[in-house]
DNA sequence: AATTAGTCCAACCGCATAACG
DNA sequence: CCGTTATGCGGTTGGACTAAT
């Protein structure tokens, strides 16, 4: 279970386990090493492939950030939609939602959810129930699943019917019009020296991972 | 211009479960 | 079976960035 994969091992000489952002020669490693011999066995491919990190973190930064399919940003009203009505039906099963939507991984799903249609939620219930339970109420049934049948209000809020409606309303307030980039290519800070604005994109990756010849 | 508050998301942690010897 | 290790999942946090004051 992982158990003691970031305590720095017991004893001896597997030394410092490098943690925080990825560093654009930590991401091209990882990349050319898996473009190399595929994922899997994470603890052992991190050793491998010399990176001070730990498989769990490997792991993460490749099926989060790294895989090449992996689509950032940008969530259509479709994919909200369809955010919607299977938290309504699963609750909080981010990796299953994930599966629904090709591309998503599950923290970007629950990140979504929890800075937008959460938040929406509760702001919402907050205007529509005057006083007391009302946030705390709609939150807990926003983070879990099951039963829906305390209020109307909170039946109507994941109804299949309405949702659309509230996917809409959402979309108005997170302004569709002019939300900006292009899939896959997001930018992000160069972790070698962060006061520094230099980026690079996952896509500026792929063709270097090429060029070296994996 | 400086400070504070709010937002967002990458990455971490802990736990559960699967796989293996 | 049982103990150990690997993997996957969901919750939480740190800090960069932006907006408001």
């Amino acid at each position: 279970m992982e158990k003691r994969e970031s305590s720095g091992g017991s004893g001896s000489g597997d030394a410092e386990v490098r943690k925080g952002p990825w560093t654009m020669e930590e991401d091209l490693i990882l990349i050319n090493y898996i473009a190399n011999h595929g994922e899997g066995v994470w603890n052992s491919l991190a050793k491998s492939a010399g990176l001070k990190r730990t498989g769990k973190s490997c792991r993460l930064r490749w099926l989060n950030y790294l895989r090449p399919d992996v689509r950032r940003g940008n969530i259509t009203p479709e994919e909200q939609l369809t955010i919607m009505e299977l938290h309504a039906k699963w609750g909080n099963r981010w990796s299953k939602i994930a599966k629904h939507l090709p591309g998503r991984t599950d923290n970007e799903i629950k990140n979504f959810w929890r800075t937008k249609i959460q938040k929406y939620i509760i702001k919402s219930g907050e205007t529509t129930t005057v006083g007391s339970q009302s946030s705390e109420f709609i939150n807990h049934h926003a983070t879990t699943s099951h039963v829906m049948n305390d209020t109307q209000e909170t039946m109507d809020m994941y109804s299949p019917t309405t949702s659309y409606q509230h996917a809409s309303n959402i979309n108005q307030q997170l302004n569709y019009g002019n939300y900006v980039p292009e899939s896959g290519s997001i930018m992000m800070p160069l972790s070698v020296d962060q006061s520094e604005q230099n980026y690079w994109s996952v896509d500026d990756l792929w063709p270097m991972n090429i060029y070296n010849g994996n």
